[in-house]
This record gives C-alpha cells, sequence and structure tokens, in this order.
DNA sequence: ATGACATTCAATAATTATATTGAATGAATT
DNA sequence: AATTCATTCAATATAATTATTGAATGTCAT
C-alpha cells in the first residue's frame, strides 16, 4: 500500500465497506447475519454455497468491519457488528428501489401487483395484536424461528403451509412474515393464501426491523 | 446474464448499487456531486484525474442509478439523483467510522487530537449567527462558494486563510465548514486558526448536509 | 492418541474492475 | 465548413474479485 494523503486514505475506508456490501452472496448473508449469529456451516447450508466460499466471504466482511466472529468450540458463529450495517444495507436498498427500473420489474412480475401486496405497519399489527384481531405467522424455517420471533406468531414454515391451511380460520386476518423486506417467503405466503381465499397480508420488513425498532421478540433458548 | 431466482436478482441489483459506492474515486465524485451538478471537466479537475477516466467512473455511476446527467451546450452535467444516495454515503461512513480502527487512524494522526476537533452542531451555529456571535467561513474555493453557501458566511479559500488572518476580528469565534463531514479543508482550516490564536471550531458535516437538513442556503447565480 | 468435523489456508482459473491512451462524436463558435 | 472543445468510445494492460479444489489447522469426543 502507497503512501496517501489523509483524503485518500479515508475514502479508501469508506469504499472498502461499500465493496464488502457489493456482492449479491454476502447482502444475503448479511440478512441470515441480522437474525442472529450464525456458523459458517449454518450459513453454507441457508445459501446453499460451498463452506470454502462463504468462509472467505465472512473474512472479507470481517476485514471491513462489518461483522466479528467468536469460536463455540468447533463452530465459529459470526454476528453483524452492530446495526449499522443493517441501516448500511437498507440505505443501499432505498436507493436501489428508488431508481432501478430494473427492481421495480423484478418486484411486479414476481409478485403480481404491488398493491396486493401493501404491506401491515409494525405500530398496526403490534396494536391488532394486542386487540387479538389477527393471526401472525412466521414463515421462516423452524430453526430460524427457534431463535427469536414475534411474540404470538406461530411459525408456520413455507414448506408447510400448504399442509396446516386447513387450521387456519377463515374469517380471520393473516399477517405473514420472514426475514426481511425483500424476503420472498412472506410473498409467496401471501399469494398462496389468498388463492386460498384468506384475507392475508405482510408485515413491512421483516424480524430484524421489527427488533432493531425496540419491539418485543421472543426466543426459545 | 443468466436466468435467475427473484431473490438473486433483487440481491443482485442491490450489490450493484453497493458495489458503485465501492471505489474511492466515485466516492469523492459524490462528495462533489452533493454540491451541486457539475460538469465532467469540472469534476475532473477537482479530482485531478483524466477526463476520461472519470467519465467512466459517472457511466458506472449512472447505470447504478446513483446520478443522471443533462446536456448543457458542451457540458454534460451530472447530479446526484436525490438524496437516498448521501443517505447511502452516510450510512456507509458510519459503518467505517465505528468499526475501522484505520479511519480512527487516520483522524487522530493527521487531526491530532480528535477533542481538539469538537464540531459545532447546525442547530448551535444557527442561533449563534442570529445572534451575531460568530463568523463563519466557507473554506472551498470560490467557484464552489458561488454555487451555494450558508447565508451570512463569508468565502476565504483555504489558499488564501493565510494572507487573509489579519481582517478577522480577533476575539470573535469562527466557524469553518467545506464540503463535508471528512473533507479535509475544514480541519486544516481550523488548525490554521488556532495556531495563529483565533478561537476556531468546524461545523458538523458540510454545506450538503447543511442543506439537506432544511436550513436555508444563499447562492450567487 | 485417534477420528470426526468445522473452519481456514493456499493455489488456481475465470471473470470483472480500473487506468490509460488515442480516436470518434457532437455541440458551439468563427 | 472549419475549428474548438467537452465528452464518450474503443482498445489495451494491469490489478482485483470470485469460485473451486484439496490440503492444513484446530477442537471435540472417544
Amino acid at each position: 500500500m502507497s503512501i496517501r494523503n489523509p483524503k485518500q486514505a479515508l475514502y479508501e475506508q469508506f469504499a472498502a465497506v461499500a465493496k464488502a456490501l457489493g456482492n449479491p452472496q454476502r447482502l444475503e448473508l448479511i440478512e441470515h447475519l441480522a437474525q442472529g449469529p450464525r456458523s459458517v456451516d449454518a450459513l453454507a447450508g441457508k445459501l446453499g454455497l460451498p463452506i470454502a466460499n462463504v468462509s472467505q466471504h465472512l473474512q472479507a466482511m470481517r476485514r471491513a468491519g462489518l461483522v466479528t466472529s467468536e469460536r463455540d468450540g468447533k463452530f465459529i458463529n459470526y454476528s453483524l457488528v452492530d446495526e449499522s450495517v443493517l441501516a448500511a444495507f437498507a440505505a443501499v436498498r432505498t436507493v436501489a428501489e428508488r431508481h432501478s427500473a430494473e427492481v421495480e420489474r423484478v418486484v411486479r412480475v414476481w409478485f403480481h401487483r404491488r398493491d396486493d401486496m401493501e404491506p401491515v405497519s409494525r405500530e398496526e399489527l403490534a396494536s391488532r395484536m394486542n386487540d387479538g384481531l389477527v393471526t401472525v405467522i412466521d414463515v421462516r424455517p423452524a430453526d430460524e424461528f427457534a431463535l427469536g420471533h414475534l411474540p404470538g406468531a406461530i411459525n408456520v414454515p413455507l414448506s408447510e403451509l400448504e399442509s396446516r391451511l386447513p387450521s387456519f380460520e377463515s374469517g380471520r386476518e393473516i399477517v405473514a412474515y420472514c426475514r426481511g423486506p425483500w424476503c420472498v417467503m412472506s410473498f409467496e405466503a401471501v399469494a398462496e393464501l389468498r388463492k386460498r381465499g384468506f384475507s392475508a397480508r405482510r408485515l413491512e420488513d421483516g424480524l430484524p426491523e421489527w427488533k432493531a425498532s425496540g419491539l418485543a421478540v421472543k426466543c426459545n433458548a
């Protein structure tokens, strides 16, 4: 590394952070890490990528100051360094959402009509849960649910949704949530539920954002 | 480009935005564009880079949806697409500031003691300006000053600071600002002023943040 | 100690990013 | 129409990123 002036040195540091965010796999890793600490192995399983590859990505993120790691027996658990990483991800997403026609197109093509998917705000959901007016389903896999979920939510992994449909009260509104604002699982759940005649909506964003806004989270540990 | 699932497609879009932020030159361009629209030529002059190089960076940013361009005669003026780009830059900076020991080191080495450089908040400056208690100097070059500055600020480009020192009232506090939170010019101005016995501080952040927070801006155009 | 397992390291190949150069384009001026 | 000037394009060389493979490291259980 050559001698630089301070301005360049700072810009390089900032660019290093942005660069660490500048890869689709790493963003997906961040979304998973936003749920809580995870081992390399668990992350590799979730993303369907080779372990060595995930390890390299995690190390790159550690170098940039996005994640930290801690050994726990045979496992090494990575976690996000703090909420500022999620805030940066969100800010990047905002730029993309506002300006990239491609994002709009993808959302529209895969999720049909955007207004059909108008989400429930956290505040609205919190108050309707208090009044007992709504069934909240967490469509993430069981292992992620166990590590933290909305109090009162029931875990209905997407793969089990169809088989568990008969157990839902038909008049009652259902709100689904998953990992985050662009996690496809809650979109798919809502689409499926509506096809079967249920009144269903998504929660805005996902569990990490719920947690970040100071609302209660329950955990099975 | 291969066929992807929607999740991958979205992550790729988000990553493209982060990637466009992931280069020190481009970040510096963003800081300049935060002051207002600029031509390729003007930007190249400010950064001291070849015009073709700057043109390529700007095109990369345009592809990612960070900037737009508009022809004005011989010139093509680029501008930031909106404040969300600055918000993303700020979020990235926050991650870097919190977690990168290197940033801290650079700041400390070049700016001596960090607490010496405690900035004035926008609110505080606004009220003290109202009371007429403070001299506000804009240490950016004259061309940037002309395109917008704090009302009541006087333009003292860093290069002219020394020769204009005698014109400053010695009892009065001086607040310096420049392009943004990490723009070195205001740090240097404050250091110089203090060396000469003046009471001087920096404004937190710079002009774009002042503007973004809804405070008035004056312009010579 | 030995084997099992999670992770990292090292080496490689393929892809992508970046800087540089000079030519091409397109708008204004003469 | 010829010139000037800002910008872009095209071609190239260099460097950085990414995925992949298999070996190495470190921890736990037996």
